[in-house]
DNA sequence: TATTGTTATACTCTATAACTATA
DNA sequence: TATAGTTATAGAGTATAACAATA
C-alpha cells in the first residue's frame, strides 16, 4: 500500500481558511500513527538489511527463540497467516542457515524449528538495530515524553486487541 | 509485509527472567507504531471498502480536491511513486466516475485532473469515516490523552520529516 | 479420515523500460 | 531533444487449492 489515505476533515463548526490548502489540513492521530508506522517499518527494514533479514524474518526468529521447537502449524497460528506462507519463510531462513527443521520423533508429520547458532547471532545483531532505530525513531522526544508516548501506544494496542509481538500488516479484510 | 519485526531486547545490564517468555518480552515504541499503524490502516481500509475506494485512491482524491488541475506528473512528484503508477491509479478514479482528466489547453501534453460531482460526495463520505475511525482507534484514551497523543506524534513526524498528508508505504529502500 | 507440511498456481501491488504525442 | 503520459512487462509478496506423508 502506499499514498496519503486518512485525515478527518475540518470539522463544520470550525471557520474555513481561506487558502487553496484542504490537503495540507490538520492530520488526525489516525493517519500520523499508519504514516509514522509505515516509516519505522521501512526504516527498520533498511537498518537490518545488511544482516540478509527482512522485518518477517525478524518475527519468525523471535518467535522461534522464544519458544524453540515449534511446529510451522504452530507459527501460522499465531501469526495469521497460512501454512505455505510459513513454508516460503522458513526455506529462506533455513537456506541462510538461521533455522533448522528437524523432524519430531513424536509426530514425524511435525517439524521441530530451532535456531542455529549463526541464527542466535543474527538475532542478537537485529536487537542492537532495533535499539538504535528505536532511539533515531524518537529522536524528537525526551526520555520524559517517550515514556508516555509508550504508556499511550500501549493503552491503544490492548484495547485494539493486537496481539504482543505480532504484526499485522495487511491482512484479509473482513 | 506482514508479521512481528522490532522490538529492543532485555537490555544486558538487566536480569533475565527465568522463564521461556522473550517472545512476549518488553515492546518498544517503535515497534507499537508500526504495529498499531499497520493495524489503523488495516481498518480504514475495511471502513471505505463500501465506497469503492482503497486507502491510495484516498490520498490522490485528497490531493486532488486540495488543488484542482494539477497534472499527474505533479502528483507522481508529491507521493514519491513512479509517473506509472499514477497513471494505474487515475485509470481505476476515471472508471469509477469519481474523478476526470482534461487535456491541459496551453500544453497538450498534460492532464489536468478534476473530481465530478461523485468524487466530492465519495470524499465526504471518506472524511466522515475517517472521523467513526480515528474515535474507534482511540478509544482507549479520554480526550486529554488524545490531544497528547496527538502533539507526541505531530513532533517525531516532523523531526523524521514525513510529508503532511503523505503515506509512505514501503518506498524502495535508499 | 484428519492433520502437517509442501508444491503449483494465481492474484495484487508496484517498479522498469519502451513507446506515443506534444513541445 | 525533452517532457507528459501510456503500455508492456517483470518481480515481490501472499493467498488458494491440490497433493504427499503420517497419524
Amino acid at each position: 500500500m502506499l499514498v496519503a489515505y486518512d485525515r478527518p476533515v475540518n470539522s463544520p463548526g470550525q471557520p474555513h481558511t481561506t487558502g487553496p490548502a484542504p490537503a495540507t489540513g490538520p492530520r488526525g492521530a489516525a493517519f500520523l500513527l499508519a504514516q509514522i508506522g509505515a516509516h519505522a517499518a521501512g526504516r527498520f527494514a533498511e537498518r537490518i538489511g545488511h544482516l540478509g533479514v527482512t522485518p518477517a524474518d525478524v518475527g519468525l526468529l523471535r518467535m522461534i527463540a522464544g519458544q524453540p521447537g515449534r511446529s510451522q502449524r504452530a507459527l501460522s497460528e499465531e501469526l495469521g497467516v497460512v501454512p505455505s506462507r510459513v513454508v516460503t519463510l522458513i526455506d529462506g531462513l533455513e537456506r541462510k542457515g538461521l533455522v533448522e527443521r528437524r523432524r519430531s520423533a513424536e509426530d514425524r508429520r511435525n517439524h521441530e524449528l530451532h535456531l542455529t547458532a549463526e541464527g542466535k547471532r543474527t538475532l542478537g545483531a537485529v536487537s542492537r538495530a532495533a535499539a538504535a532505530h528505536e532511539d533515531a525513531l524518537l529522536a524528537a522526544l525526551d526520555p520524559e515524553q517517550r515514556t508516555r508516548l509508550l504508556g499511550l501506544l500501549e493503552r491503544v494496542a490492548a484495547e485494539q486487541e493486537l496481539t504482543p509481538g505480532v504484526h499485522p500488516g495487511y491482512r484479509a479484510r473482513g
